[in-house]
DNA sequence: CAGAAAGTTTAGCTAGTGCTAAACTTTTGC
DNA sequence: GCAAAAGTTTAGCACTAGCTAAACTTTCTG
């Protein structure tokens, strides 16, 4: 019985880090967006992130509040939004894996669009070993 | 400017994909350990649900009446929980895509306790292109 | 430079997913 | 067959993440 159970304590365990993934993977997505409107326009504009978050301004406006709480973002009243340091990390943690996976996805042959979205999917979930070896598959090939 | 708006939309659809996933996912989970229970001792308990997915009695009992009144599981008040016919088609679903992308991470030489958590993850967000394309590399290793 | 347009914030709503504590039912063991 | 243990349900709370509508501020334009 010694495997059920390890087995089971396993799933609780990835079962309970997919819940707590849900609310960086939000984190992760939003740095993501605001660090590349950022390299686009020199800043984030609440509404750009709204349009290509597919949201309404008013989520982007209360996230943005529970970010600043966070410490991810800063904001003046009226004004653009920028990451802290913190905030940075994660975009740039997020680019990074994003690139591999998709790199990767379309080293399997998967069309672009897809491994676009699929990647998007898929970079909150994988572990750094799981990345490394799609790295190593990727020099490989 | 027409890839930047088109990389746009795409970036808004994954992202409206992945807020809409979240719920069908907790429904896989659920699906995929009834289904796992009911084979091993031939009905889920409430208790055993809870125990193995880490969270308390009362969750599970108040997202057994949600999955119910979506016509997922059938339940009598204070026995044991069933899936429905569309519970099942869930409880397959998740299996299946959980074993080609465990399958397919172990072929990628991730170690097997992380290949397991990583596929727990990973399963929900695969499409069907990338799934065919796991299952093609398996069958050609 | 005043009024319109664009953008931001706030208020108030919904639904999902989690919790604890208390009430209730079923099962078990003496 | 009754009392204790085990399991289930309900009530009530919190937080996240979304929405619309309305109020407010900033920017643009004639």
């Amino acid at each position: 019985m010694k495997r059920k159970i390890a087995s089971s304590k396993l799933r609780s365990a990835a079962f309970t880090r997919t819940r707590a993934d849900h609310s960086a993977e939000l984190a992760h997505d939003y740095c993501e967006l605001i660090a590349e409107l950022i390299d686009e326009k020199g800043e984030a504009r609440g509404t750009d992130i709204a349009l290509r978050l597919g949201v309404s301004n008013a989520t982007v406006a209360k996230t943005m509040k529970r970010f600043s709480d966070q410490g991810l973002v800063e904001q003046e009243p009226y004004r653009a939004i920028f990451l802290t340091a913190d905030g940075w990390k994660l975009a740039e943690d997020g680019r990074r894996k994003h690139a591999i996976v998709e790199q990767f996805l379309l080293a399997l042959g998967i069309s672009s669009k897809v491994a676009q979205v699929d990647a998007e999917g898929i970079e909150h979930h994988v572990s750094d070993e799981t990345l490394k070896a799609m790295a190593r598959f990727l020099a490989r090939n």
